[in-house]
DNA sequence: TGCTATAAGATACTCAAAGTTTCTTATTTA
DNA sequence: TAAATAAGAAACTTTGAGTATCTTATAGCA
């Protein structure tokens, strides 16, 4: 049983019903704008759908469900950082452009979507939800500031390393403060510098 | 249009039917085993007036939605640490103590939970969400241990004060890690310590 | 150029759950 | 013992997930 089709013959030059990759970056794009403008906990694939001026079915062909559309949706669209990892020859301001990275990136995609897709897709870590080959940046700046004398290798642990870019996403996504450059100069003088140098 | 009624009269001696109180506690149970057993994305108000046997307007008289239902829940049944702040002597063993309890709370709600809460109930911090009057117990912790001369107070800083429960915090929301004795040492013998001592 | 495979698009399903309404009746309280 | 209160039953509306079925536009190939 059918539904009632309304479909126009198509006789034009040129195509009006998109396909592929064109289809595609255009359900990104909804997928996007949807997400943005009504929050996660309301985005839905109907509204997905309408945007993109397709329906529901081409959608799931495509993703099984919501959370890996938004998802796809977030890789696709955020303009990722730099590949580079930044080097300007001193430790403190190569952590501060890594550090306003990360900030701009979570706050782009925003607290309310990045919890909901850690408490659907569970057991699964920021890290991997969101990973922009931003885990080695911190690792390779620390190695270019003992290559240079400027810390001692052994200061350099694991949890070291770590340490601010867990701070700027506890920030952001647990207390909800702004992360301001002040905020980010404290952590970086106040916290890392001091337990490093 | 009414429903189809069968309530029977009861003419024994003690009420069958619960109100007040005693319904109150017996939905905030039912929600607290509904939300361990299913988790929080599959938690449903239709799950809980089934599981304590009432029906759903009885909930919704008390509660407005899922998300108060759930908050409402964790607040009665998770059992508040004790409300004394530890004093051991030794500001190392003080911190310690308070990183377990933390630790021990934010694992029995479940970062599953905790997330799904923080992106519905938008903006709201998480230490404004569950908020077990933890909120000042490391400054009485630092204050006495500068009390007792054991750190200088011109180190106590509140970025530094609230370092640790930080630390715990993103270790158990944001990258999932078991956070075991030796995580707590590691956090506070090579960070928070050396900062302040 | 026309044929065929592919996939888009329309529509209508089913199912689950949120939240509401209406009614009856048990229980408390005055 | 009567009146007020609130529990409980059931059916309702609405919304959206996810699926199925069909038609038809388009691409790629013979």
């Amino acid at each position: 049983m059918g539904g009632f089709h309304v479909n126009k013959k198509n006789e034009g030059e040129f195509p009006t019903r998109r396909r592929g990759a064109e289809l595609e970056a255009a359900i990104m794009q909804a997928a996007w704008d949807e997400l943005m403008e009504v929050g996660f906990p309301n985005f839905t694939i109907e509204g997905v759908a309408a945007r993109a001026q397709t329906s529901k079915p081409v959608i799931y062909r495509r993703w099984p469900n919501r959370e890996e559309l938004v998802l796809a949706a977030i890789h696709k669209i955020l303009p990722a950082p730099p590949d580079e990892v930044p080097n300007t020859g001193e430790l403190r301001s190569d952590v501060i452009i890594i550090l306003n990275q990360l900030n701009d990136i979570l706050r782009k995609i925003g607290p309310e979507t990045i919890h909901g897709l850690m408490s659907v897709l569970t057991g699964i870590p920021l890290s991997e939800l969101i990973n922009f080959r931003r885990t080695n940046a911190m690792s390779t700046i620390l190695n270019r500031a003992v290559e240079r004398g400027e810390i001692r290798h052994e200061k350099v642990t694991a949890r070291i390393t770590r340490l601010p870019v867990d701070l700027v996403r506890h920030e952001v996504l647990i207390t909800y403060e702004p992360v301001s450059q002040d905020t980010i100069a404290e952590i970086v003088d106040e916290i890392f510098l001091p337990l490093i140098k």
